[in-house]
DNA sequence: TGGTCATTTCGCCACAGAACGAATTATAGT
DNA sequence: ACTATAATTCGTTCTGTGGCGAAATGACCA
């Protein structure tokens, strides 16, 4: 109970689901999704903070990177089970294929360059 | 993606999750509600205007009353999917037993005693 | 050891939303 | 028509949360 309403509120906010979405298969770096939600550094980290309590995220680092993924088959199955209500919901229109374009971009430069802070 | 947040929203509260779990395979008036979950008359139904809004319930309104139910077949796939969801989740236990047996003495008193205001 | 840089934590502000009681609306009964 | 009452809406208060920049943390490099 309380942990399903921990999972319905870390799905409630328009930018994780976003970033679960761009997470969808692949793993991505805190500076990739700070380019890609176009939000400060810190507000992402947060994000990603609530997402990681909600056990549907999953991170490891990588030097001063950190890569996160959603979370695998050894998660919770109420995680599980809400990643695949967010996949089967959401439909391909609007703000999603901004970000898909968005992230194809984003993915075609090395994250050594993306991560540069002056840009 | 704005909707799939509206429901995600409207199934991050605990008492609207308890509310939807009471509602499963009947229909309840509000004062039944609120007699479940201790709540205002007022603060129940701004919950369900929520709710309603996400499409996760329906009501017919008579006499008086307001009976309450989950929406059926005919509503938008995404708030099927979430009922299916939380469904699926939801695990019997702590809280949720106490609301069943107080649901179960609920039921049992006339909705014309109950909703009396005395009491 | 000192400096740089990616990320996180902290402190703050602004706004969303959950709660209540009071006022309002709508229906039933007299 | 008047009263009683179930439900909703309104106005207010208070807590929770998203946002930012600054400071702290931790890793790499020189």
């Amino acid at each position: 109970m309380r942990e399903f309403v921990d999972v319905a509120k870390a799905l409630s906010d328009s930018t994780r689901v976003r970033i679960l979405i761009a997470l969808k298969g692949r793993e991505l770096c805190v500076c990739q999704l700070v380019e890609l939600v176009g939000l400060a550094a810190s507000t992402v980290s947060k994000h990603m903070a609530v997402l990681r309590h909600a056990y549907l995220v999953d991170f490891r680092k990588e030097g001063r990177w950190a890569y996160y993924r959603r979370v695998g088959r050894d998660a919770p199955k109420r995680a599980q089970a809400a990643l695949r209500w967010l996949d089967s919901s959401i439909e391909m229109k609007k703000g999603m294929v901004d970000d898909a374009t968005r992230l194809a971009m984003i993915l075609e430069i090395p994250v050594e360059e993306l991560c540069r802070t002056e840009k």
